[in-house]
DNA sequence: AAAATTAATATGTAGCTACATAAAAAAGTC
DNA sequence: GACTTTTTTATGTAGCTACATATTAATTTT
C-alpha cells in the first residue's frame, strides 16, 4: 500500500538525465554535488551516487573526485554489441545451422597475425578456416589462428564436427578481447566460400582474445553480403 | 599502514572471474549464493553483489532472483564502441577537419526513413547531405533526416558552417538510440562524394535517435574505404 | 614570488540493516 | 493428477555510517 513509493536510483537517474536533456544543465556545466541532489530528492547519497555512476557509464556525465560532476561537453555515442557464437546467431534467426571445416594446419604465424597480439617472437599456431552456413547458404567465413602453446587441447578436438568458434567459447573464456569492425571487397577465398561475386561488399569482424597476457586466438570473420549488426538497446 | 587491506568488490570480481576462467565453475554451473561467497571472502554481501553485477554486465554470468547465479552457457562477446562526433574523430587522428554541406531540403520523409523510427504517418523532415573531410580527403559522407517538429531550431542553424552532426549532439541529446553497422558497395552519390571507385566496399553506420518516443534524427554515415572501428577496452 | 606543505572537499568504496521482489519449491485444494 | 495458493529463498534496492582517495584550494615556507 506504498502510495508514495520512495525514489529508486533509476528514478533519480532519469530525472537528472531529463534535466540534462532539456538543458537545465548544459554541456560542460557542473552539476550539484551528490549530497545536494540527495537533499533535493530526499534520498540517500548512495542512491544519487548509483544514478550518477550509471550516467557516467553511459557517457553523459564525467565525474572526478573533488572536481565534481560535469555534463560531458562532447557526448559520445556509446553502443554495446552482443556477438553470440555463430551457431546461436543463425539459430536465433530461425535458420538451420551448418558448419564446414575447410582447412586446418599447424603453422608459424605470419607477422600480421602476431601483430594483432602485439608480439614479435616466433609462434606456432593452428590455422583454421571454416564456413558457417544458415539454411545451407554461406553465412560467415572465418579465418582463425589459435595459439597451440596456451591452448594445446584444441589439437585433440575434432574440428570437422565442432567449430573452433564454439569450442573456444565454451572451453576457453578470455579475460581480454579486442574487436574491430570493417568492410572489405569479396575476393579470392572469401568470394569463393561465401559464394558471392568478386567485389561484393562484405562486413568483417576481427576478434583477438587473451587470457591475461597470453594469446588465445584471433579470428577474421567475414559475413555474407547483407549482414548487419545492431546494438542492443 | 593497512597491510592486510580488505577486499574491494573488484578483487572479489577478479577472483570469481578467475575461477570461471580456470573452469572451477564451468559454463552452465550454478555459483554459490552471494552470502556464501561473502562468508568465504570475509566481506559483506553488498561487496559480492557489486562484483556479481559487474560480471553479469560483462555477460559472463546470469543472475535471477531466487534462481541464483549461473555461469553463462554460451557466453556472448560483448563489445562497446564509442562513436564520437566526426570532427573530434578526425582531429584525434591528428588530421585537419573540414566539412562541406552538400544539400539541405525540407521533405516528406520516405517510408524507409519513417520505418527506422517505427512510424507510418506523414512526417516533414529536413533532409541534409554533408561530407566530412580529413586532411581535405573525404572521410565520411552522411545522409541525414531530422524531425522538424521535435527539432524546429535546426531550421535556423547555418548548416554550411556547422555540421548537423555536431549541432545535434551538442544541442539535442537523445534518450534512446539505435545503432547499426553494415557494409555496402560504393555507388552513385556515395562513390562520387567519397571520391572512390564504384564498387569499393564501404563501412556504414546507421544511427537513429529519439527523445522519449519522439523521433529526433536518423543518419546513414558512409565511411571512406579503409575505415575501421575498434571497441574500447 | 615560487615551491612545498597542509587543509578542505567531492566522489569512491565497504559494511551493516532492513525490506522488496521475483521465482522456485512446497503445500494445499478441487 | 492437475491446478491454485502459500511459503521459502536468493537477488535487488535503499538507507545509514565510516572511512579512503584524489584533487583542488589555502597556507606556509623558502
Amino acid at each position: 500500500m506504498n502510495v508514495d513509493a520512495r525514489l529508486s536510483w533509476m528514478d533519480v537517474r532519469d530525472e537528472i538525465r531529463a534535466r540534462i536533456l532539456c538543458r537545465a544543465y548544459a554541456p560542460g556545466d557542473k552539476l550539484p554535488r551528490d549530497e545536494d541532489f540527495a537533499a533535493e530528492f530526499a534520498c540517500a547519497r548512495t542512491t544519487v551516487h548509483r544514478a550518477m555512476q550509471d550516467l557516467a557509464l553511459a557517457g553523459l556525465v564525467e565525474r572526478k573526485r573533488k572536481g565534481g560532476t560535469h555534463v560531458r561537453a562532447d557526448p559520445v555515442t556509446r553502443a554495446t554489441f552482443d556477438i553470440p557464437i555463430t551457431r546461436r546467431e543463425v539459430e536465433q534467426r530461425g535458420a538451420k545451422y551448418n558448419y564446414q571445416l575447410i582447412s586446418c594446419a599447424k603453422n608459424e604465424a605470419p607477422i600480421a597475425i602476431k601483430a594483432r597480439f602485439g608480439i614479435q617472437q616466433p609462434l606456432q599456431m593452428l590455422h583454421v578456416k571454416a564456413l558457417h552456413l544458415a539454411d545451407n547458404r554461406p553465412y560467415i567465413f572465418e579465418d582463425r589462428w589459435i595459439d597451440i602453446t596456451s591452448c594445446p587441447e584444441i589439437l585433440s578436438v575434432d574440428l570437422t564436427c565442432e567449430s573452433a568458434n564454439e569450442w573456444l567459447v565454451r572451453h576457453k573464456p578470455y579475460s581480454r578481447i579486442e574487436v574491430r569492425f570493417s568492410a572489405m571487397n569479396a575476393q579470392g577465398e572469401n568470394a569463393k566460400y561465401l559464394a558471392t561475386l568478386d567485389g561484393s561488399s562484405l562486413f568483417v569482424i576481427e576478434r583477438t582474445t587473451w587470457i591475461g597476457q597470453t594469446p588465445i586466438t584471433t579470428v577474421q570473420a567475414v559475413a555474407a553480403p547483407g549482414y548487419q549488426l545492431t546494438a542492443r538497446n
